[in-house]
DNA sequence: AATGAATGAGTATTCATTCAT
DNA sequence: TATGAATGAATACTCATTCAT
């Protein structure tokens, strides 16, 4: 009874989370954090209230899931960045248009983190592990161009980091600047980072 | 006899607002968002509850104010800067340093400033036009670093850009990832652009 | 399933709003409009502040439904006089003591109505059938007695809106001058009323 | 000192009440009773705020003053009808729209009075001896008619309670109905006195 | 006498959470 | 397990009244 019964349960729990968790990034998405009510969520879900604390300690537990989810949703893009065999160049800019779409696509999970004070819930180690793994994706991309002899021999960390930074920088500026700027902007990035590193004018 | 008492009233208006959003800044920066309630406010200003809509509309307003009060902050800070005549390599380290201190301490006002949609109320034009003066304080001094011939010839304004990114970023993960981060990374920054910028190493 | 459910808990709903509604009207009863606090309502009915809000959107959407009850309530009196076949005379006798009862027992009701504007939410139209209504009634008892060659053949119409304005008067005048005054006085309106109906003096 | 400086200063404080009254009832007409605050009066009133608890007690005091002087308005109207000598049936009518312009104009201060529970202020015995002046006043009229042979010669008393009756409720369904009602039933309303009043039709 | 800034008790409303069905 | 009505603590905001100038 155990293993069957078990797995089939859990799986059903996985889904009902899945499905809260959707429903409440939804809200956020479509109003603001304000109206992130426990009760939009459940309608949005298609359950009831109660169901949710079935699944859900509280308010803050099922947004800390829904932090993991976005998470979760962010490593999988970069994982694919990694795994892609193009010219390091392209990849450069495949990174920056990709990161920032799905960064921009839960931007309001990530603003609202910050208030709610959720990240006081995850280790510093983790965070810091985080931010390390988006780093090495760029530096991997870099190394690749200095392997194939495309890009300077620099220092490939420091340069990560900055392009990790500048990123973070013009989500930020987007969401307060308005639709157009990260069209327009990204365009510097690419222009900076990619006469930085190539040998040759491409 | 109109001027001198006109002054005068104004003059007691403007304190008791100083007074109330300086209250509000204290109470946002020892808390969260959710407690900067009307009452703490109050308590904090010593003042009571309905002295604060003697001077406010609504919670909304005195945001408002709040949030324009720390702007003055940061462009005061930038004139400073502006008008120092120390060495350029000099002045981008100081320039990273204070803009960063400025916004660190005022940071959970500017944090706020993004889900409270108090953005909507500043029209785009008068937001691009506080970017553009960020970005061109650092213009100016990369131009003072090429005219001492200190600097290379690269170009400015989408060097002071990728700057301004970056010190965004770095602030954003400062608030991220918790105390210690800047003063590591603030280096790695400085190298970064110090070692881009200058003609021979320091 | 679907309507048997519907059914139940459409049921609960009209009870609980009912009941909310009869305790406003406790409450305005006892006390005067200043009093006729969310608080007050709540604990007379037995519920918690939230569960008004459960039922209504807000205070005024509470007081509307209570508004509509009492005209219910006038109306079911009017069609229970309507639907009486005593003598013509006695019947408008009876006319004026039940209505007056009616609105006597929820005049609060009718006089809070003015200030809160309630009247803006109601179509004119409605208000004027309302009226006409009311009219209605006392012509149908005034054509029964001419019917039976006990009333003079007079305006019809005419005589059944003065009988109301009256009626209107004297419920004002009770509200203002206190207790003993409708007692007294009604019997006046009977006088001339019967005097300038009546055949022959009964 | 005493009479000069005295009556000087009872002038000057006449003026001051006076003055609030009449903003406190600009107001009123203007908005609705919610928005009779003391800042509001005194602002029309040109004033301050403190001035006007020089001269009232407190809001209740202000207010059974504006009530007072409504009904002195009223009463100046009454005696300038009683002292009229046109012909009886132009007296009645006048009666009836000129009562009811005052009325109408200052209905909502007489809306007012009852919700703030003015009228436990006044002794009933005050309130029942205007009642009976506003009656008296059509009673001499009629009597006035009867004398000139013009009127049937009915119970003038009981006639003249039943004209102040119909005109209150004309009143009160005027301000419930809207605009337009007064002007069309106050037609039917003289047609029905009139006509039973009569000897010959006019 | 006049002023009006300061006061703070009082009120409507929201929403996360519980628990009986 | 799912449900959703009931709960009530918490919060923004109003406005009559006071009192130092």
């Amino acid at each position: 009874m155990d293993t069957f019964y078990e797995k089939q349960k859990s799986l059903r729990e996985q889904m009902a989370k899945l499905a809260i968790s959707e429903a409440a990034i939804d809200v956020l998405s479509a109003k603001s954090y304000d109206s992130l009510t426990m009760n939009d969520i459940a309608e949005k879900a298609g359950v009831a209230i109660g169901t949710i604390y079935n699944y859900f300690k509280n308010k803050e537990d099922l947004f800390y899931y829904v932090y993991e989810q976005v998470h979760v949703a962010i490593e999988e893009k970069l994982d694919a960045i990694v795994n892609n065999q193009d010219d390091p160049a392209q990849r450069i800019r495949v990174f920056l248009k990709e990161v920032f779409d799905v960064c921009d696509k839960y931007k309001i999970v990530l603003a609202m983190a910050k208030q709610i004070g959720i990240k006081d819930r995850i280790p510093v180690e983790q965070k810091k592990e985080r931010v390390a793994r988006h780093i090495r994706v760029t530096q991997r991309i870099i190394e690749d161009g200095i392997a194939q002899k495309k890009f300077r021999e620099i220092d490939t960390w420091l340069t990560s980091e900055m392009f990790l930074f500048v990123l973070i920088g013009l989500i930020e500026l987007q969401t307060f600047l308005g639709e157009d700027y990260f069209a327009r902007e990204s365009k510097s990035v690419e222009k900076f980072f990619l006469n930085y590193l190539l040998l040759k004018e491409e």
